[in-house]
RNA sequence: GCGGGUGUAGCUCAGUUGGUUAGAGCGCCAGGUUGUGGUCUUGGAUGUCGUGAGUUCGAAUCUCAUCACUCGCCCCA
């Protein structure tokens, strides 16, 4: 369109759909504060290193899709692309270490250099959630069973679904990891180029390619669960124990993997097939090693993050707005004002007419789906009275300014 | 980053094989009611036809480029 352009990938929550993003947020949070969850608000842009090092060098999203540049004292900082870095650095800058177990509750913005598409935004926005300190499946359990709470409170329980899968600890996970290569490397000639590459950068992305070809391959490959060490497979099925008696249902897919390095046993989605090609709406996993790895003290994490574009995009509720009323002066402006502060400060909610006769005004109100007119004419001035119209009902009446409030508490 | 689609008024969208002043509905503004809304009725305004080049006597329409959105891939929330 014209010159005046949002940043390709950005763009405006205009107050309608900002008060849909709020609303997806408030009711998140509320349901999480009932788990025990605080907020935690972490800065927007991290040393670079912050990612880099923590999410794998490998991964797209360190790759190729960060927002980094260099400050005017020359240091490389970065937009985060993601929640859990910046809280488990704000972990440990805060020593926090000695409050555990945590449980923390985050929202914002976040930074991906991604081609835009639907539901996939350079901008976007994030809730989520992180447990520390739990080294146990229950916190497993927890944070799930959470998530799919918060995805009812929402109305979307029939719209997802919670795929669940084991990485393993680390050592169950490189023996895997081995065994796939060992077996890819096999099949090379039928993989796509696509799934080529992987091999070489993050072989388990192979495993949830779409590729037809790849997945003929994918087929018969070595499972994960079958390279689980006795401590892992315990630790599985703890959690699934523990979904079931929660009452989460859950589709253990053997093939779910995660993009970022970090992550360890516990590895989860809820998906939906209502958002095109992307399906994620909500996603997580355990990390173990992230907090050590960073030069904190070892500490367990498990989290999960949730775009909050696409839960709004799927989320059917409206966000009830407050009804005001409205002043409409006729000749006694100034003391409109007056009268208008007045019921404010005595917390109704209170628009003022500002130009227009009284067709207009009262057009207006209607327009705000105001609940009732109080309109200020000389004459009723006078006698230090207003009249009140019910733009419901059509009715009006004659109220002395002594008793105000009273007679508009049915509006409140 | 790769391949496909789309781009006309604030919104949703028409626009015939290129042809003269580019349309509709909704919305907006104003009147019918100079102190009374929602319904009805009458009238009005609004577009660099995404942008820039090119072909042509003539381009919203054809060609190319570019930008944005969108679908799939990729990636992921």
């Amino acid at each position: 369109m014209s010159v005046l352009q949002p940043v390709r990938g950005t763009h405006d929550l205009l107050p309608e759909e900002a008060r849909r993003h709020r609303l997806v947020e408030e009711i998140a949070f509320d349901v999480a504060k009932r788990y025990g969850f605080g907020e935690i608000v972490t800065p927007i842009f991290e040393f670079t290193d912050v990612f880099s090092r923590n999410l794998g060098e490998t991964t797209d999203v360190v790759s190729k899709e960060m927002y980094t540049f260099t400050d005017r004292s020359g240091e490389s900082l970065t937009l985060r692309p993601e929640g859990t870095a910046g809280v488990a650095r704000a972990f440990i800058s805060g020593g926090l270490s000695q409050h555990l177990p945590l449980k923390l509750f985050y929202r914002g913005p976040m930074f991906r250099y991604e081609r835009p598409q639907k539901g996939r935004l350079r901008q976007f926005h994030q809730l989520g959630v992180e447990l520390l300190g739990v080294e146990g499946p229950q916190a497993d359990v927890e944070v799930i069973a959470l998530a799919a709470h918060i995805l009812q409170a929402l109305g979307l329980k029939d719209q997802v679904r919670l795929e669940l899968n084991s990485l393993g600890d680390a050592p169950s996970r490189a023996a895997y990891r081995d065994a796939l290569v060992a077996y890819l490397s096999g099949h090379k000639d039928k993989l796509s180029k696509d799934s080529l590459e992987r091999m070489e950068r993050n072989p388990l992305r192979v495993l949830d390619s779409k590729d037809d070809s790849d997945k003929a391959v994918v087929a018969d490959a070595p499972l994960m669960v079958d390279y689980l060490n006795d401590e892992s497979r315990r630790f599985f099925d703890t959690v699934q124990e523990g979904l079931a008696a929660a009452g989460v249902p859950v589709f253990v897919n053997a093939r779910l993997v995660r993009g970022l390095d970090y992550y360890c046993h516990t590895a989860f989605e809820f998906t939906t097939t209502a958002l095109g090609a992307q399906g994620t709406v909500l996603a997580g996993g355990r990390y173990d090693g992230l907090i050590g790895q960073m030069g904190g003290p070892v500490t367990p994490g498990i989290g999960w993050a949730a775009g909050i574009e696409r839960l709004s995009m799927l989320y059917a509720g409206e966000a009830v707005v407050r009804r005001p009323m409205v002043v409409i002066p006729m000749g006694v402006s100034d003391s409109a004002v007056v009268v208008t502060q007045r019921l404010r400060q005595a917390g109704f909610t209170v628009e003022l007419g500002y130009s227009g006769n009284m067709k207009k005004r009262l057009a207006r109100a209607n327009k705000l789906n105001a609940c009732a007119a109080l309109i200020l004419g000389e004459e009723e001035w006078a006698r230090q009275a207003l009249v009140l119209r019910d733009l419901d009902t059509g009715e009006q009446e004659e109220v002395p300014l002594a008793v105000l409030e009273d007679r508009l508490a049915r509006f409140r």
